[in-house]
DNA sequence: GTTGAAATATATGACGT
DNA sequence: ACGTCATATATTTCAAC
């Protein structure tokens, strides 16, 4: 995809910075963060969800307090197959609920995945009775994650 | 932080299960989606909020739209110093709005950290110019990543 | 926990600029 | 494209059950 942010302006990024940080602000308080009246404020928001800038919404949990007390980083490297093959895999493996994240990566392996567990019991399980069985895996790479110090998704927007 | 998930019950995984999904949702709608009245649901996502399993909501970002073109991985080893020296190092990593995740990892590296940035110069820029003058660093390792397959913060809940 | 009612705040739409 | 005003909705609080 083509940047599209050259149709922003200072506006929009202000209000986009706000939600970014703060999801569930009223539109009077953000009208008011950006200067524009209630009406006007909601109207960019609308057609900054409309044309795609913001994809949606979501509540932000505590990992460990709910239970999730692994998290790990599986660098996966791949046999060669053909292309129908590999994507089969990968439809499976992003289906998967306990893998939050997939990029395909360049070095020396193919795929990085960021995989939450409630323990490293259910970590075991998943890689040992369901990453590992997946047709085509020549060797994974998995590191633990000790700490986590940052985990935003906040972007560092550019200005117009 | 030892896990407190004992003290939910399904409707509040419910809660957050929908939260997580939609985190803009209105509460009347919320409270129909877990069959609760909308003062009684009210009431769950307050105590949710307070007691720190919602620790925030936010607007997920188009991050292409937005002009963020480049996504990386980057691995790195630390020289070995005392504590403080370290624990500043890190303090400068995570304040960079480029960085939006940074973990303490077992393996090769001592800490991998997810930056994104408008493209592949601002990278290099950030390489060179923020992340290699800190002091202590002895070694990076950048994965580009080439394509993202999945990227959600929603947590597989488990059931209580 | 529910229901229902009332006060407040917010979102939405019409209109004028 | 914005602001103001008016209306429609939603939220919040309270009372009674």
């Amino acid at each position: 995809m083509v940047s599209s942010i050259s149709s922003l302006d200072r506006t929009d990024i202000a209000i986009l910075r706000v939600l970014q940080a703060e999801g569930r602000i009223s539109n009077v308080e953000l009208s008011d963060r950006v200067h524009l009246s209630p009406p006007a404020t909601l109207a960019r928001v609308r057609r900054l969800e409309e044309e795609g800038y913001i994809s949606g919404y979501a509540a932000m949990l505590n990992r460990e307090k709910l239970g999730h007390d692994n998290l790990a980083l599986i660098e996966i490297a791949l046999e060669l197959h053909q292309y129908e093959r590999i994507t089969e895999v990968l439809d499976q493996l992003v289906a998967m609920p306990e893998v939050l994240e997939c990029y395909h990566v360049t070095g020396e392996y193919d795929y990085m995945i960021k995989v939450s567990t409630v323990n490293n019991r259910a970590l075991d399980h998943f890689i040992a009775k369901r990453l590992i069985p997946l047709p085509g895996i020549a060797r994974i790479h998995t590191s633990i994650v000790l700490k986590a110090l940052k985990q935003t998704t906040e972007l560092d927007l550019p200005e117009p």
